[in-house]
DNA sequence: GCTTGCAATGTAAACGGTTACATATGGCGG
DNA sequence: CCGCCATATGTAACCGTTTACATTGCAAGC
């Protein structure tokens, strides 16, 4: 296929010049440059990116690493990114499903000289060292880290804020045995949630005594399985809290066959607000954490520290606020559409 | 950052060899081999990915073109293509949302020298002298193409024989008065499941006047919309077949909000089986395409042909079989959980 | 002991662009 | 009329690899 030297040959010029009117370049006189693209044109040639990357060292790709690249929440989280990736013209490279830390840097590898930043997520803490080695080398935003990692911006979600937040709502409806389906050990959302729960029972003058919690790992099956110990606690709790929404919705399956009501006996809320959970009978009340712009902020803070060249510039940590969206699944009128 | 020369001064080797260690050469000796890797390891030396897919012309990704990279459906293909990739190591490179011909042929330009081959998917019959362009320098392979494009592969839904399952289905159940809220003119999706509609019909001795196929254009709004047109209808037709689950899920609203029971008034089916379509009330009755299997079978195909080094391999039609998932929106009784 | 051949390594030319620097051309002021 | 400068274009080095081909060293065969 043509090259710039076949369109430098047919157009009369150096590969020089071609490259200068590919690249906009002032310089080129109006007439050459028409001569250029026409030749190009003639001979259908597209400029190879690899070659313009490796001269550059600028690809206008960002590479994306997730623990997966679908689902409702990984989804909303690639959107956002889309949002701006997709305007401002850039690519995503993505590389999805890696487990330990040896597979992140592997895949971190493969991308360098192929991306100008990295934007990922690594769910448990046992990789910080890996995120350093990959910063060493490759701009990185971390979308909701389990820890801080030095000179590593990142942007992260309220799950302390957004736990208090329901866990407030259900006291203020009277309630006083509310548990909790906890999510995954060692993850750092779940745990958060957790804290945020306990916190909200501390402070209203309650023990959130560790059988208040009972555990979980983020997926339906677990909150169903859950709904069996909440029932045998006494006195029975008149309100659960599962720190995801897969897992409320398992709950209430299982309170359903159970024979009980929702929110008559049982009041149920959830986590993370999955468009699923409005249409659930009844519907769910859960927070909100707008995953969407989880990705738009990661990419906008990679493009401002990329646009700063002299990176001067130090690292930033975003926090994103939670909030809540009150529905029927715990009794109270759903007229706020969403609170604070 | 260390190159390969950086290494070869270290290991007191040339860079030949050093290339050859990281291809896993068998010539060199262990002992060299042991050496470089030892260098390497002490400079943190990663290869850069832009010179080496410049010099081998080859990048281990996959372009991937969509209409969006989100939505339960797009998630799907998503997740069928990664199934396979993942386990090869290869990695996507991703451009979203692009509307015309000349979007399409501008990421695609982009991505020209960065992959190995092109999986997309092109909505509108619009385009077809764009794929063939594209398919001029880059191995594609058509996702449900609207139309065939000669030389190039591709993987396809059977929408006709889908929609006439659940047409079958719902005429098998005793309805006479049958509509059908259609997908967006010039979408092939759309249209192959009117067909498919419109065919059963005939089949069973009905017309299938026009009036009988209200227009929508795939969104949840379009099928609230319908249900109007539909009830204003006489005689009042007793089921609905919405060409996609997203427009059931609105007529579904609007049914409920007229104060007519599904199934018992009106029965409803839907197409995608998304998996919304489980929990909503009723659960629907709808055609499952088995979307993961048409982003697998893509990458499946992609790959086939460029193992086959000769490439004398002809272009290959697949089709995917379409199934009928019976739930409780259309009265029958969900015992078998899927048909055909 | 001298060729022959093979195994291990080195040399240098690609790959297809960008860009610093060199060069050619023309216009203008002195 | 000459030198200078700005403008337009060309030349060639470089980006970091891979790989065809050249070279070296050594063991085996005659």
């Amino acid at each position: 296929m043509a090259t710039i030297r076949d369109v430098a040959r047919a157009a009369n010029v150096s590969i020089a010049t071609v490259s200068r009117v590919f690249n906009n370049n002032p310089l080129v006189t109006g007439e050459t440059a028409q001569r250029v693209l026409e030749s190009a044109a003639s001979l259908d040639y597209w400029p190879n990116g690899a070659a313009r990357s490796l001269t550059t060292s600028l690809s206008h790709t960002f590479g994306v690493l997730l623990p997966d690249l679908f689902g409702e929440f990984y989804s909303e989280i690639i959107r956002g990114i889309d949002s701006v990736v997709h305007e401002r013209h850039y690519q995503l490279l993505f590389s999805s499903s890696h487990a330990s830390g040896d597979e992140v840097l592997g895949a971190a590898r493969a991308m360098l000289g192929r991306i100008d930043g990295l934007l990922m997520m690594v769910p448990d803490a046992a990789s910080i060292e890996t995120v350093e080695r990959i910063r060493k080398r490759i701009t990185v935003v971390l979308l909701n880290p389990s820890v801080a990692v030095p000179g590593c911006s990142s942007v992260s979600v309220d799950n302390y804020g957004g736990a208090r937040l329901v866990t407030d709502h259900l006291l203020g409806l009277g309630h006083r045995e509310v548990a909790m389906v906890a999510g995954p050990a060692g993850n750092r959302d779940a745990e958060e949630r957790a804290r945020g729960f306990r916190r909200a029972l501390v402070d209203a003058g309650l023990d959130p005594g560790t059988a208040q919690v009972v555990p979980g790992d983020f997926r339906e099956a677990s909150g169903y399985a859950a709904a069996r110990r909440i029932l045998a606690r006494r006195p029975r709790p008149t309100a659960v809290f599962a720190a995801n929404d897969n897992m409320a919705i398992g709950l209430l399956s299982a309170l359903r066959e159970a024979g009980l009501q929702v929110p008559g006996d049982v009041a149920v809320a959830g986590f993370d607000n999955q468009t699923t959970t409005r249409y659930l009978n009844p519907p769910l009340t859960t927070v909100d954490v707008d995953t969407f712009a989880l990705g738009r902020e990661a990419v906008t803070l990679m493009l401002e520290y990329l646009d700063d060249e002299d990176n001067g510039r130090p690292s930033v940590n975003r926090v994103l606020p939670a909030s809540l969206t009150i529905r029927e699944s715990c009794g109270a009128s759903p007229a706020g559409r969403s609170m604070r």
